[in-house]
DNA sequence: TTGACATACTCAACAATTTGAGTATACTAT
DNA sequence: ATAGTATACTCAAATTGTTGAGTATGTCAA
């Protein structure tokens, strides 16, 4: 599954420990894979099990010492090997949908101001992405490492899932105001 | 859980057994929820035990008999009752994108590879999308019932969610090829 | 006549996800 | 003073999702 190979990805880069993972995940990887903490740290226990990551205590003065988690060989090598097999599209599973379907039980308005509280919170999002793309990326895109395009890549499908989003609502809105 | 609800508001329209509601949810239903026929047989069960629905079996000559399922008052009231509670946007979980984070370990050759798979599984389903669009809804949209403006918003949902997939994988194989 | 496919459903096991409580320390603002 | 927030992690339970086997019957084409 892909959480596991997640957070490979992101100890690739450089040492973590469960909650700097589940901080990061909660902020940058939101636009491309979510997971609370409680799944975090049960899968760093798993992957050291297997020796895909190996940990190291650093003693802190102040709060919790934290247990720092570093990828292995192994662990590059069990990355390595999924990113060679194939992924199919994630299915959709979206709520607001089976509302929408179910809409003629309850009065017009409710659905219709679940769909304009949906697009609000897509707003927002796309507007909290927006400011990542101006902040991290506003040099020429060509100038960019392949690690880095490869980022940018997930951050540009992040963006233009909330426009789409926005846009649906809109539509919807429009299609289910009529009378 | 929203596949109880989907469940639900399909038998609010006709009875179903398990077996019609698997087929119905891999053909139509599948731009909103997913589901495998284990799951659905499982949730029916469960249904039918809370008393939201009730199930008569039906002899069949030739083939196994089937269990129909109907909606009760108390389902509806279920169904309601869940409608008018909120719903939050659905998390994005994409291999894919975990893919792309990763993609510098192996060949870029691989990844490009993948994305383009992605695009041609996207094709595939938008025109499937289409077909049906074309099939269900010829006519003026502002002609249709409420109920009919519903599911064709779902549709729209589908049908925008694979071009923005498409448009997507477009963006990240320019971005990624370049040297 | 054999094998593929469709109908119709059940059971079991496992993996992944969610929800919620619990433990501990420290900083900051009211 | 104390309430809220942040750091840092653990444990348990329930729900949801996936995988695969098993039971039965009937149709249709090679």
């Amino acid at each position: 599954m892909a959480l596991a190979h997640t957070i490979l990805a992101t100890l690739g880069d450089e040492a973590y420990s469960g909650y700097d993972l589940w901080k990061k995940f909660s902020q940058t990887s939101a636009y491309y894979w979510q997971a609370s903490q409680q799944q975090i740290y049960r899968e760093l226990g798993k992957l050291e099990k297997e020796g895909a990551i190996a940990s190291e205590i650093i003693p802190q003065e102040g709060r919790p010492n934290k247990k720092l988690y570093k990828i292995t060989e192994k662990g590059i090598e069990k990355l390595k090997d999924w990113l060679l097999e194939p992924a199919e599209p994630m299915a959709i599973r979206e709520e607001l949908l089976v509302k929408v379907i179910a809409a003629e039980l309850v009065p017009r308005s409710v659905i219709l101001q679940e769909i304009k509280r949906h697009r609000q919170i897509h707003t927002q999002q796309l507007s909290v992405y927006k400011e990542i793309e101006q902040q991290k990326f506003p040099e020429q895109v060509d100038q960019l490492s392949f690690k880095q395009k490869c980022f940018y890549a997930t951050l540009r499908c992040g963006l233009s899932y909330e426009s789409y989003r926005i846009a649906w609502c809109d539509e919807a809105i429009a299609l289910l105001s009529e009378d």
